[in-house]
DNA sequence: CCAATTTCTTAATCTAGTTCAAGAATTATT
DNA sequence: AATAATTCTTGAACTAGATTAAGAAATTGG
């Protein structure tokens, strides 16, 4: 069977190593849709929000904060997974695409019965993709109460260099916290160099 | 069979149901350890670093940035559990008590290994305690990026009104992500109004 | 290819939080 | 109870980053 970004997703993440009909299951189990870019796709007060693997294009999951500044939780791009844990609980989060793009996306409540029926090999082990993300925003946290804006720039230029080109510039300070005028300064600045 | 700390981490975190010959098992994989205030049991740099379950006291995660500045990252009392997940590789913490503590531990491997042994019911249902702890921590990272040091300072409280009592403020100050000083002016203020 | 929209830049002013320093209060140890 | 150690407070000077505002540059759509 051809490659597929969902059974590529299962098998990084859930180490199933699944069979041809196994996979056309998994796959049938996902449903199919095409954005243009700007398109929100789910929005905070949303129960039961989708999961979401991404075929094409680059989406970001925000959230708009008390004093109304968006705030960007996580990119992702061709390949990558992006959705809100809390599922079914409404969400307090948006999701939107950056660019125009196609994705697969499942509900929680399918995914666990999914994941159940494969009985998956290591779902607690320290390579499980949910163990993984922790450990990802865990690192994000301490960047946070330890680097300056600048140093989370430079990390974040090391750590996605493609999302840089692909990004607006207030798009990379909503992750990183900072205003889009100080993030502009910081590169100016550091041409100067 | 008695209540313990142990069956009740696995019953709150996996879901699973044991009967006695199970739950001593699983009592048996633990290793009872007892620590005097301000002892360090992991360091960073240390590999196979182990997972302990709470029976009393109160400890910290923490680590030292580059500025040698200490960031809690995480406290855990009676009941609760601690230690770093990416074990088995090397960690970036210490975990220290920071009152005469009791606890439990095992390494990931051992866990991994019971874990399957028991197949637990939901490994990735929204309730299971990774994807909970996910969710913390995302929270934690939004609250970092959205409010003030005051704001974050009164959830604190309003979250852990037993550990405000149970804590210096040096350490609430280095959870939180600004200085002793800093925290020591805001609680003066909020007094005064 | 032109107009409209989106994104980026620069500068001035402001503020939340840091750093340093020294003393006061509290807690632990004998 | 006395001493030592730890924790907390206060103030002055400083700095990273926010905010506001306005214009410049780049991109997009018709």
């Amino acid at each position: 069977m051809d490659t597929n970004p969902i059974i590529d997703f299962f098998t990084k993440h859930f180490y199933a190593d699944l069979d041809d009909e196994q996979k056309r299951m998994v796959i049938g189990m996902y449903r199919r849709e095409v954005y243009s870019k700007k398109t929100i796709i789910f929005s905070a007060g949303d129960i039961n929000t989708r999961h979401y693997v991404i075929n094409d294009g680059l989406l970001r999951l925000y959230l708009i904060d008390a004093k109304g500044k968006e705030i960007n939780l996580l990119f992702a791009r061709e390949n990558q997974i992006i959705g809100d844990l809390t599922t079914p609980e409404p969400t307090n989060f948006y999701l939107e695409t950056i660019e125009d793009s196609i994705v697969y996306s499942i509900d929680d409540e399918s995914l666990q019965k999914l994941l159940k029926g494969l009985k998956t090999g290591s779902a607690f082990g320290p390579n499980n993709g949910l163990r993984r993300s922790y450990i990802h925003i865990q690192k994000r946290l301490v960047s946070l109460l330890s680097k300056s804006a600048e140093e989370n720039f430079n990390d974040f230029k090391v750590s996605y260099p493609d999302l840089v080109q692909r990004l607006p510039q207030y798009h990379i300070a909503g992750y990183i916290g900072i205003s889009p005028e100080f993030l502009s300064k910081i590169i100016a600045r550091s041409l100067k160099k």
